[in-house]
DNA sequence: GCCAACGTTGGC
DNA sequence: GCCAACGTTGGC
């Protein structure tokens, strides 16, 4: 069992889009980076928990967890040519690029803020990957005990 | 295999 | 819109 935060620009998909989909469920699909991919296939397990996080946005922060309602799987739209993260060098054959399904768990009643976050980089969530400077991944591991940490902060 | 150029991310 | 950080690309 593991512990994950992904992010998500409101913009193009929030917590209350989820709210709102069918089943309350998403497939994760457009990762194009291969530290992300190789999370998801090699570490990525049903009911692994993640944060949902809001990112470049008027607020970030972690809005609610979602959990992994599906293991790795191909990414269809590497194959669409008209799709923005179409992939001309992936074969049908030996997909390179993989997503999940998640399912929400639960909105936050508020949103734990990027800036709360930062208050306690120097204690308790040292080991945060988001708030380490120049982290750009939208899929990382968060330790049990930050995970915790983070979900008492509610 | 090196590394400069370029593109993307994301907070501000 | 700016810019720091980082990943990827491609010439050599």
């Amino acid at each position: 069992m593991h512990y994950w935060l992904l992010k998500s620009e409101p913009d193009a998909f929030s917590i209350d889009d989820l709210v709102a989909a069918p089943k309350q469920s998403t497939c994760w699909d457009g990762v194009r980076n291969y530290q992300v991919r190789n999370f998801m296939r090699d570490q990525m397990q049903v009911n692994d928990q993640a944060f949902f996080y809001h990112s470049s946005c008027a607020q970030p922060g972690i809005a609610g967890v979602v959990t992994i309602s599906r293991a790795a799987y191909p990414d269809p739209t590497q194959f669409d040519r008209k799709h923005d993260h179409y992939d001309a060098a992936s074969k049908c054959d030996d997909p390179r690029w993989l997503m999940i399904d998640v399912k929400l768990q639960r909105k936050f009643k508020r949103i734990i803020t990027l800036d709360e976050l930062r208050r306690h980089q120097e204690q308790e969530l040292k080991q945060l990957l988001i708030l380490k400077r120049g982290n750009r991944l939208s899929i990382t591991p968060v330790e049990a005990s930050e995970w915790r940490f983070i979900i008492n902060l509610e």
